[in-house]
DNA sequence: AATGAATGAGCATTCATTCAT
DNA sequence: AATGAATGAATGCTCATTCAT
C-alpha cells in the first residue's frame, strides 16, 4: 500500500480513537510510521488530510443506495429498506464520530459542504437515494400511491441516524442481532404507512 | 445578570458561532465583557464551561417531553405528538454544533456522558419520554394495542434529529412554516402504524 | 493572637510544606482562616510577608547564642559548644527549606541580605557569635590561646548546617538523640584542637 | 555544539543569573539562541532542563572526590584534603543558588532525590566519599587510629558548604587565595583531631 | 479592618507547518 | 519523496494585587 493511504488509514484510526479535538499531526505520523514530514507531501494541510478522509466515510451505506436502486421492483420493499437500514446502522455507528466533528469547526464544515456541493454528493444525498428508490416502487404499484416517499425515507434513514448517535453518546456497542432488531421494529411501524 | 451568566452565555454565543474547536478562552471573556481570568472564578475550566453550556441545551425539547406526560389522553395523540416533533425540531437545530461537538474530545465526551449518567438524565431519555406517552396512549386505548411506542419515539425524534443534523451540514435555515410540515408529512406517514 | 500574627505562622507553615514556589496568597489566606484581601491590610506584599517569616526563623538558636556570651567562664566549653550545636542542628533543620528559597529569587535575596545588613545581623552574625564566646573562653584561659576561634566556629556551625541541608535533602528526620550524637562526633573531634 | 548543550548551558547561565522562580522559558530560549519550541525538542518540561542542568552541577568536586581514593598513602594527607576542601569551596560557591533551589518546590526535591537515589549518588556521598578516604588513610596508619572519619569528612565539608552559602547569601566574592586561607584555617583547627 | 470578585499580565506548553538535508 | 529538527504563534490557565462594598 502506498504512504498516502497509509497516512489516511492511519489519520482514520487515530481521529477515531482521540476525537478531532485530540488529533495531532505527530501521532498521525506515527501511526502511519512515517515522518510528520511525510503528511505534508501528500496532503496540503492536516485539515485537507481530515476532509480526504471524512470522504471516505459511509462507504458501506453509499454501496447499497447504489444498488438500491436496481432492486426496485425484486425483492420484497421490507428487505431492501433492511438492508438499507442495516448498512446505515453500520456505517453511522462506526463513522458517527467523524461526522460530527465537523461541527467542531465551521472552517471545516464549510469546505466539506462546498465539496459536497460541487460533487452533487453528501450524506442528505442518502435520504434522496431511499426517496428515489421508493417513488420507483411506487410506480410499479408495490407501495401504496399515495405515500409520502422522502417522509419515509427521513423517518427510516433519520431513525437509524439518531439510533447510532445515542449508543455512540452512550459508549455502547451493539451487536448485528440487535442492529437488525431494532430496524425490524422500526419497519414494522413504518410498514402500515407505506401501504 | 451576574457575571457567571453573562459568561456562560457568551461562551454559548461564541461556541455556536465559531465552533468548539475555534472557541477560545479569549474570545469568551471578550464576548462576556471580562477579563479571561474571570472565566476561572466561575468556572473550574475551559472543558467545564463547555459541559456547563451543553447541559442547558434542549431545554424546550427538556419541557415539551415533560407536558407531554400529563397531556396523554387530552388533545388528539398527533397534536401532542407535534408538538413534541416541533419542540426537538427547533431545539436540535439551534443545539447540534454545540451537541455534536463532544464527539471531537472523548474527554468531553466521557464527562458529559458521566454527568447524564449520574442525573438519570440524558438526550436518549427523549426517546423514553415520548415512548412513555405513547404507552399511556395505549393503556388508554388511543392507539393499538399492538404499537411498539419505543419504536414509534425512535422514529419521530429520530427524523427530526437527523433533519437538523442536515440542515445545520448544508447551512440552511428553515422557517417555523417549514418545520411544521416536516413534521407533519412525517406524522401522516406514522400515523397508520399507531392504529 | 491577632490576624497578623496567624498570617505570618499560616504562611510559614504553608512555605515549609508546599515550598516557596507553590506558596499562594489563596491557599495562604486559606490557612490563616482569613480572605486574601486580608493579607494585603498586614504586608505590603506577598514578598515582604516572606521576608517578615523569613526573618523570624532560627529564634532557638539565636537565643542560644546570646545566652552562650554569658556562659563563658562557667559550664564546661564542651557543654556550652553542644547546646548551641543542638540548637542550630534543630533550627537549621525546621528553616532549611525556608532559608534556602532566599536563593531561587535574586529580589528576595537582595532584600533579605539589606534588612539583616541595616539591622547588623544576619545568619552569618551566628558563626561571629560562636567565635566571640570561643575569643572569651581563649582569655579566660579555657581554650588554648593558638586556637582559630573563627575556624572552630565555622567547622561546628558549618558541619551542622551542611548536615541539616542533606537531611532536608534526603527528607529525612533525625531524632533528638541523633542529633546529640552527631554533636558529640563533631565535638570530639574538634576538642582536641581547641587545646 | 549541538541545541541540547547550548540549551542546557544558556539555563544554566540564566537560572544563576535571575534564580529558579525568575527564569522563564522565554529568557531561556533567548539565552540559547533558538525558539521555545526547540526547549521542548530536547527537554520534556521546564522543570526537566532544570533537573538536567542540577545534575551537571559539582563536577569539579566529584572529580577531586573520586581521585581522592587514589591518593590514599601518597601526598599528604592534609594536602589531600585541602585540594577536596578547594574543588568543594569552588563548586558549591558556583552552584550554591542553583542547589537552594530545590527546596522551593517540593516535585522538584522529590524527582531531584529519586534521580540520585536511582543513581546512587548524591551531594551527600561527597561526604562519604571523604570519609572512605580517611578510613583508608587509618588503615595505613597515616592518621590516628581512634579517628571518627565521618565526623571529620562532616566537619571539613560542613565548613565549605556552609561558608559557600555565606558567600552567596552576602553576594561577595572570594579570591582563590582567601579560599586556600579559608581551607588552610579549617585544616589548622581540624588536624589535632585527626592524630 | 475585612472581604472576595475582578483583573490582566505573564507563564509553560502545544502543534501545524516549514525547509534544509 | 522522505525526513525531523526548528519554529513561533496561539492557547489555557495562574496568581499577586486591587478596590468597591
Amino acid at each position: 500500500m502506498d504512504l498516502k493511504s497509509r497516512i489516511a488509514e492511519a489519520a482514520e484510526r487515530v481521529l477515531l480513537t482521540n476525537g478531532l479535538a485530540k488529533t495531532t499531526t505527530k501521532e498521525i505520523a506515527k501511526a502511519a510510521g512515517c515522518s510528520e514530514g511525510s503528511l505534508y507531501n501528500h496532503f496540503k494541510s492536516k485539515e485537507d488530510l481530515f476532509l480526504h478522509v471524512l470522504r471516505n466515510q459511509l462507504k458501506n451505506l453509499m454501496a447499497a443506495l447504489t444498488s438500491l436502486q436496481s432492486l426496485a421492483g425484486t425483492s420484497p420493499v421490507r428487505d431492501n429498506l433492511k438492508r438499507v437500514a442495516l448498512a446505515a446502522l453500520g456505517d453511522f455507528n462506526a463513522s458517527m464520530s467523524l461526522i460530527c466533528s465537523i461541527f467542531s469547526d465551521p472552517n471545516i464544515l464549510y469546505r466539506h459542504r462546498e465539496g459536497f456541493t460541487e460533487r452533487n454528493e453528501g450524506p442528505h444525498r442518502a435520504n434522496e437515494a431511499v426517496e428515489a428508490y421508493l417513488l420507483k416502487e411506487k410506480q410499479l404499484g408495490r407501495i401504496g400511491d399515495r405515500v409520502d416517499a422522502r417522509a419515509a425515507a427521513d423517518l427510516l434513514l433519520g431513525s437509524c441516524f439518531q439510533h447510532a448517535f445515542q449508543l455512540n453518546f452512550l459508549g455502547r456497542e451493539e451487536s448485528l442481532e440487535e442492529q437488525a432488531q431494532f430496524a425490524d421494529r422500526v419497519l414494522d411501524l413504518l410498514s402500515p404507512g407505506l401501504e
